[in-house]
DNA sequence: TTGCTCCTCACGTCACGTGAGGTGGC
DNA sequence: TTGCTCCTCACGTCACGTGAGGTGGC
């Protein structure tokens, strides 16, 4: 067995492009098309030509991108506007753990709050959409199965 | 006012594709798209060049296409196989009118029941996906609240 | 008859898929 | 050194959007 150089860190680039992908349930051109139209920035600098390599931040960060996406629809653009709030949140998280100032504390906190709420509100109306269309096809089962009873 | 020379009928073709589209919250674009990859029988026979007319049935049909396709994130491919099953199941209500034989009625009313199993299956799923996300956004907010309370 | 809506091409776009041909790095 | 994965074009595809130029029907 070879021993790494170095001792791992969260945030080191030890993924490639190919696990990177699979870890996210993406393939490498999704990767390397959202690092195309700016939604990623690409795996560090790199020289042209050479291998990407991500983090296990980035896999977290993908991951919340095309799960925003499939669950609620939204287009690249739209995510890219929301993920431009998220990283501003990164931000602030920053700027929190850098402060002790409880007043400095409780504005951070409080900028993040609305980011929350909005993001809920978008989930819950598709719960909401969701829901309905259980109930309708829950409303024809039962029909159909007192239709059954009835002919028994 | 004028008066029409037929009475209404539900299955009557007095919509145009402009108000079709709208109602179904679609683009005649969309709808004539539809048509071209076979999702929708284009409106009845028409020669060519002459305007497409709907039904009220019509706009029932296309109104559950668009929900599916957006709630569930299925390709037109996959619609068009579940569209497929709706006619198959369409069909089979029209049996169960023509026919009394109970017998008949419950091969019937049996055959469409997986049917409607296999709709809930998806969307249940998807349901849960969407209430996995709605709670861990609530988890955070709720973290945010607290550390705002303790600063008080 | 005049407008408005509709018609049919046909090219554009978004979000990738799919090779082709070549290079990087364990 | 050999394979495998990665690299960059670049064209293809799905689900429409967006004109261009022309005709239908209340």
């Amino acid at each position: 067995m070879t021993t790494k150089s170095h001792t791992e860190t969260p945030g080191e680039r030890h993924l490639r492009i190919g696990p990177f992908a699979e870890l996210t349930g993406t393939t490498p051109r999704t990767i390397r098309y959202y690092e195309e139209i700016g939604l990623l920035a690409g795996g560090g600098e790199r020289e042209q030509g050479k291998h990407r390599n991500y983090t296990q931040q980035d896999v977290d960060r993908i991951r919340e991108i095309v799960r925003l996406k499939n669950l609620l629809g939204l287009s690249l653009e739209q995510l890219s506007q929301l993920l431009e709030a998220e990283t501003a949140r990164a931000a602030l998280r920053k700027e929190y753990r850098a402060t002790e100032d409880p007043a400095e504390r409780r504005r951070i906190l409080e900028q993040i709050l609305p980011h929350i709420e909005q993001q809920l509100d978008l989930v819950r109306s598709r719960r909401a959409e969701i829901e309905q269309l259980e109930s309708e096809l829950l409303d024809k089962q039962q029909l159909v199965r007192q239709r059954l009873e009835e002919l028994a």
